[in-house]
DNA sequence: CTGCTGACCGAGA
DNA sequence: ATCTCGGCCAGCA
């Protein structure tokens, strides 16, 4: 598990891998962590390769805490139940109380 | 090798 | 307050 072996997508799965339960966070925040908070887009391309991986990509929103990344998920409301069945209230693609539930990496971790 | 895409974010008008 | 645009880096054809 060298450092090298990981790539940026490899650290993007650990970080997501370390996000409590009934707990979001944003592709910023983990970007920001690995130490590419302008490359926050890659986050979210990195969790391309998060299906079929032990990565809870719908514990992870935008910034606004908009589920737009469930688009890409098997069904259309399939991350949202995901995010209500750990307590997480989801109304039309957009997270509930997302501040109160946002989980920073860079600084709570 | 070059170019395009991508589940975003921040700043400017 | 809302809308638009550029930029960042990595993987793939």
């Amino acid at each position: 598990m060298k450092p090298e072996t990981l790539s940026f997508f490899d650290k993007v799965y650990e970080v997501a891998k370390l996000i409590p339960y009934g707990r979001v966070t944003s592709y910023g925040a983990i970007a920001k962590y690995l130490g590419a908070p302008r490359s926050s887009r890659m986050v979210g391309y990195a969790m391309n390769g998060s299906s079929g991986k032990d990565v809870p990509a719908h514990r992870v929103v935008n910034r606004n805490g908009l589920l737009t990344g469930k688009h890409h998920f098997d069904g259309t409301n399939l991350m949202q139940q995901l995010l209500e069945s750990e307590g997480v209230k989801v109304k039309d693609n957009q997270v509930q109380d997302f501040k109160k539930l946002f989980w920073d990496p860079a600084e709570l971790l």
